[in-house]
DNA sequence: TACTAAGCTCTTTTT
DNA sequence: GAGCTTAGTA
């Protein structure tokens, strides 16, 4: 079959060679009509696995060969790492043209859009763009000023409330008027939604900050006020190309349409059985409506999938088949058979996590392949750990994608909000970070009164700490060091004419005492977080002096850039490692080897997916996308039981495996491996690797210790002890920690310290439980 | 004002 | 498991 399918292709290449440009040799006939097809509008509906990139490659080459000029040409990719290395091989068949592509996400091209036109739509030009934590913080303080019950109005709830109705183009004004809305809200004793997202939006207006929902709001608003900016927009974005459509929500959807007005020569490439994005607003009806939009439409098929065995090709066809809501598509494949789709069991998450390590290690040495060709793939980031422990412990270089990435830190956000602060001073949320770090003297009730009096006064907190002496009498003895924050940020901001982004934030590192108290700090953690703030700044120097970026090198423009970063687009160096990471990043990723796992009814499908058919319908697109990434070999993985909030429970395997035929799985089930208890005997009176005692909440449910560091050290305050762990504080003390004992005493244990000796940590509760 | 002890709560996915 | 909050102490 392989033979036969090359051979075909070869043929068709031979038969055509005439109708169509040499560079487009590497297209089979559907894509390549696809490619070919640059004018009006056009649908590419493409299976997992079935080239789709290389259409796109290919297509935006074309339309430059055809003498379009790149800079006409906008598309818009999931990531910016996907931009980036179809931007490469575009380049590779039209040369150094192609950098002038206009290629991105969604949010960075128009966040680049908005950065020229924001004092259009009354925003600074350096506007800052706020994250989800920013938001939220916000959000929080909002429900503070209104003295709202913060259990009820919880912050996430109204943050998703706000971001589902901005995705869904409706603004504060209009949420008042939408009976289903405030009903909703008034229900579930939430009427105060609406306020808030006015008081929200006001809010970061007067901060000068966008959120990720407000990049692609005001873009919106900026094309449907400024008829004249739509109209320059429109004429330059000749062709426009949107990849992922099936992950577009409406307000995308809008800017699109409105932007492709004039020329209508858009392209929408997707697969509806990829659609699993509907929680960030994305609705599956775009790709499935679009013919109702575009009635001269051409749609193109790409049903031959090149990556997966056929194996692996019809068991996830058998699962997809499962969904009622679908376009009508035939996936297949000429590649050979390949092996059966492994199903292994565990019974827990740890052990599910050496099996997974084991069968790694074994299948790289008896195939020789490389780390880089095994991925692991959960639903949740919190699944990771088991795995990583068990890698560890074979030597397997591994590489976690998500989670907390590098400008999620402490320490990297405090100098971050310190360069802010720079740029655009009424940013209120950077301003509370780092207004009293390091300690300045302006404690929290100063800091109250100051959000107080910018609340009144409608402005930003700067604006109160610049006009200080007005507000003298309010602020008491903190004058003085407000005075000083504020002599300081000026002097920071007075640079800015005359430095690069690198000298500035290096004197701002220096000046603003950050960099010697975390210097100061000798904690294993403290020096990480020094090394991490130079690894910043070096990331600045490496910025300014970047040359084959055509965008400004400016402060401004290196923090729109992080802020937009993903972790995936990272390059870290190609180290050959094991990539872990949720099925929602993988997507567009191929691997040799996939293990699929935690597959446990109410972990995947979520517990959450289980009410409604659409939700569960998306899950199992989740699961199509994980399964489709793997080229050769599948393994399925579930544990039968599984620690939750240090609970042990149940687990039962998820309905999606028996969803697959019995022909295409092979059960290895083992019931020799015994379970590994993470609790300690009760007689040795030691507790076990990885666990002590918890100092905070009693619980008999929770077996494990958790202690508690110190509120100051804001990532962590709580963590494990474990035997054979480094560890050096103030309170246990400086070495390896060699044993945690039961003292006999229920409110006491005993750490043994390598070099510190002894100390007795008073607990409230010590309980072990056997298991065994 | 800074720090600690002890308690509570959350638990999907991401730009 | 991890983070956050609150009450109380230094």
């Amino acid at each position: 079959m392989l033979f036969f399918g090359k051979r075909l292709n070869l043929y068709l290449a031979i038969m055509s060679i005439n109708s169509h440009p040499p560079y487009l040799d590497k297209l089979n006939e559907v894509q390549r009509e696809a490619a070919l097809c640059i004018n009006g509008p056009v649908m590419i509906i493409a299976g997992a696995g079935s080239g789709k990139t290389r259409v796109l490659t290919y297509r935006i080459a074309h339309i430059i060969k055809q003498g379009v000029d790149a800079f006409n040409v906008l598309a818009l990719t999931f990531t910016n790492k996907a931009a980036k290395e179809m931007k490469n091989r575009i380049e590779a068949v039209v040369g150094a043209e192609a950098r002038n592509l206009w290629m991105g996400t969604f949010h960075s091209v128009f966040a680049k859009i908005l950065r020229i036109e924001a004092e259009r739509i009354g925003y600074p030009r350096d506007f800052t763009i706020y994250d989800t934590d920013d938001a939220k913080s916000v959000i929080k303080s909002i429900v503070k000023e209104l003295n709202l019950d913060d259990k009820l109005y919880k912050v996430g709830l109204i943050y998703n409330r706000i971001s589902n109705a901005k995705n869904s183009l409706i603004t504060a004004k209009e949420y008042i008027t939408i009976p289903e809305l405030m009903e909703a809200d008034a229900s579930s004793g939430r009427p105060l939604i609406s306020k808030i997202f006015a008081m929200y939006q006001l809010k970061c207006f007067k901060a000068g900050a966008m959120d990720f929902d407000d990049l692609l709001v005001n873009t919106f608003k900026l094309f449907k006020e400024h008829v004249d900016v739509l109209y320059k927009y429109q004429h330059k974005f000749k062709y426009i190309m949107v990849d992922e459509y099936q992950d577009t929500n409406l307000c995308q959807y809008m800017i699109i349409k409105k932007l492709a007005a004039m020329n209508q020569n858009i392209c929408v490439v997707g697969d509806d059985s990829q659609s699993i994005y509907s929680f960030r607003g994305a609705n599956i009806q775009n790709i499935l409506n679009f013919e109702k939009d575009y009635p001269e439409l051409n749609v193109f098929k790409l049903e031959n999938n090149y990556r997966s065995t056929s194996t692996i090709v019809n068991a996830s066809s058998s699962i997809i088949a499962n969904n009622k809501e679908k376009l009508d598509k035939r996936i297949y494949t000429d590649n050979a058979e390949g092996d059966k789709i492994k199903v292994v069991r565990a019974l827990s998450d740890n052990e599910e996590g050496r099996m997974v390590a084991q069968s790694i290690f074994e299948e790289k040495n008896t195939l020789h392949i490389a780390n880089s060709d095994f991925a692991i793939l959960y639903r949740t980031n919190a699944q990771s750990r088991s795995f990583e422990e068990a890698l560890r412990k074979n030597n397997i270089p591994y590489r976690v994608y998500g989670g907390t990435s590098f400008y999620q830190r402490k320490e990297i956000k405090d100098m971050v909000a310190y360069l802010r602060m720079v740029v655009n001073p009424n940013d209120d949320e950077a301003l509370k970070r780092i207004i009293n770090y390091p300690a300045r003297k302006i404690g929290n009730t100063t800091v109250d009164r100051l959000t107080l009096l910018a609340s009144e006064n409608e402005c930003s907190i700067w604006e109160i700490v610049k006009n200080n002496t007005q507000h003298a009498a309010e602020l008491g003895n903190s004058v003085a060091h407000i005075r000083d924050f504020y002599i300081m940020i000026q002097s920071f901001q007075s640079m800015l004419v005359s430095k690069n982004a690198y000298e500035i934030a290096e004197y701002v590192a220096k000046q603003s005492t950050l960099l010697k108290a975390l210097y100061e700090d000798k904690t294993v953690e403290g020096v990480s977080r020094h090394e991490n703030v130079m690894e910043l700044l070096n990331g600045i120097k490496e910025f300014t002096e970047d040359d084959t970026n055509e965008n400004d090198k400016t402060i401004s423009q290196f923090l729109q850039d992080i802020a937009l970063l993903t972790d995936a687009d990272k390059d870290k160096e190609n180290k050959d490692t094991v990539t872990l990471m949720t099925i929602h990043s993988s997507k567009g990723l191929e691997f040799k080897h996939v293990y699929v796992v935690g597959l446990e009814e109410n972990l995947f499908p979520s517990q959450l997916s289980l009410n409604s058919r659409q939700e569960l319908e998306e899950e199992r697109r989740l699961f199509y996308v994980a399964v489709t990434r793997a080229e050769e070999k599948l393994t399925l993985s579930f544990a039968t039981s599984r620690f939750k909030y240090g609970n042990l429970i149940p687990c039962e395997p998820s309905r999606f495996i028996d969803e697959i035929e019995n022909k295409y799985l092979e059960f290895s089930y083992s019931n020799t491996i015994k379970m590994e208890l993470p609790i300690a005997k009760k007689e040795s009176q030691t507790f076990g690797k990885g666990y002590g005692m918890n100092v905070g909440k009693p619980s008999f449910s929770r077996p494990s210790a958790q202690i508690q560091i110190s509120a100051n050290f804001k990532e962590s305050n709580t963590a494990n002890l474990t035997a054979g762990q480094q560890i050096e504080h103030q309170r246990f003390g400086k070495g390896v920690v060699v044993s945690i004992q039961d003292t006999g005493d229920n409110r006491k244990a005993l750490i043994k310290f390598s070099e510190a000796g002894e100390k007795t940590l008073v607990l409230k509760f010590a309980k072990l439980m056997i298991l065994e």
